[in-house]
DNA sequence: GTTTATTGTTACCAGAGGGGTAACAAACAT
DNA sequence: ATGTTTGTTACCCCTCTGGTAACAATAAAC
């Protein structure tokens, strides 16, 4: 009738590489125990006629036991088992990626002008690896205090071992961050927030600046956040100059 | 032309979630380092109407960085980075899958009389289980030294807090074994492994009996191997009866 | 013994997704 | 101006998963 089994587990086992019908048939007879193909049946709403196969190609996998008869009956492996070895050869499957992956990379890590980065975890990835390649200065402009936020710890141990400079749009909003903030003035902090082009909002969140020679910057576009490095050193020092050119017209509030 | 690319590695990356198309471009990005959609296409043979599509959906999950221009560049995400991500996350699906299990699953260990297991990986499972279980008495008759030296460890274990009696059905087969190892004459060992039972061959592998009160039967069909495991004592002292008949009759030689 | 329900199997259909091919406009190079 | 490359779109094919209906064989009920 109406389907007991929680939709979240299902959605798991599915990204374990069970099929839908296969991970509601087994999750099924784990709370029944013990059960015939009917059963199973009743309490998912999988088919009749498609349990059938399904209890066959899951106790292939090992995943159920069966007792033949009639009617017959299955029985679920305990989850731990299943789980484990599911997850064994998830391990085992990415080890051996990785390795063969690094065959093919030996190659110099060539330092690319631009680059684009369109994935929330890729921008995470990049943000990290800039903050750890930093050796003696790095510039944080950011409008945006829950981004900057995620890397609070990163830029406390950066600041023991290099020059760090935060420049903020509102100091208010940073304030439980235990930095030292500089602040530019309300009517640049919109001016940058509201970018229009053709039509999309850019919102500037953060920019940062290693050394004078890598930069990155985050925005939205819309929902999608989106990420620009750039590593000519020419724009690094010009968004310097622009940063500096901020303090001398007094934009930068000193702290 | 020739695909370059390791076809181990496309499986291993398959199986970590990518379509083929999206594992053959990654990993040809990874051994280009940097480079165009034509290029990727003329690595890997991936379709180059196709590439680009693939291309963007490997940026949206993180995996690749793009430099925009004529043409657009790409470039793979170090792969360290990209199977951890993939690795955590299958990791993250697997701890709570299992905890939503173990919820499910709250009922008596039902102890049900007779079960049949059809995957390989199934019924070493359950053999280990029954080898853990034993406290007193564990009779093991086989005529598979492969199979029984999987075990050779745990039954090593085994020996010192339980009587183990081995009956193979010819001796000089296991003497890679360290075990006291009785033997059935080549009569009976031919008659068990040759079981034709409607046109299929059964040759049995194994047998054990624990504590005289559970029971695991392990033989091949066709290239199949199946287990039956039975928990009705009536059957296990069936079983330890036909075993000491044979000792009596003489067919098991003492070492 | 006849009828009814259940079990287990098979065939068929629909939709989604991945992969492959061809064609085309726009941009680029010669 | 010509030809090539780039990036996009539309289309086809196949497979896989899921869902439905119908059917023989078996078990249960009357």
């Amino acid at each position: 009738m109406y389907s007991c089994v929680n939709p979240q587990l299902i959605s798991n086992l599915e990204k374990l590489g069970l099929t839908e019908n296969e991970a509601k048939t087994y999750a099924g007879l784990v709370s029944l125990n013990e059960a015939t193909a009917r059963q199973v049946h009743e309490l998912t709403n999988v088919p009749r006629a498609k349990v059938y196969e399904i209890l066959k190609t899951l106790s292939k996998k090992g995943y159920i036991e069966i007792r033949q008869g009639s009617p017959t009956y299955f029985q679920a492996v305990e989850p731990k088992q299943v789980i484990g070895k599911i997850k064994d050869e998830m391990l085992n499957c990415a080890i051996d990626a990785l390795a063969q992956l690094n065959e093919l990379s030996y190659h110099i890590p060539k330092y690319s002008p631009v680059w684009c980065i369109e994935s929330e975890w890729g921008i995470r990835n990049r943000v990290l690896k800039l903050l750890s390649n930093t050796r003696e200065e790095l510039i944080v402009y950011s409008t945006n205090q829950k981004f900057l936020k995620e890397f609070e710890a990163e830029l406390k141990i950066l600041e023991k071992r290099c020059r760090l400079i935060l420049v903020v749009d509102e100091r208010e909003k940073f304030k439980d961050m235990p930095f030292d903030f500089k602040e530019t003035g309300k009517e640049f902090g919109d001016f940058i927030r509201n970018l229009v082009i053709d039509g999309m909002q850019y919102r500037e969140d953060c920019l940062m600046i290693s050394d004078g020679k890598e930069s990155i910057a985050v925005h939205s576009v819309g929902e999608e956040k989106e990420a620009v490095v750039i590593r000519l050193p020419v724009v690094c020092h010009l968004q310097k100059l622009i940063y500096n050119w901020l303090v001398r017209s007094g934009f930068i509030l000193d702290s």
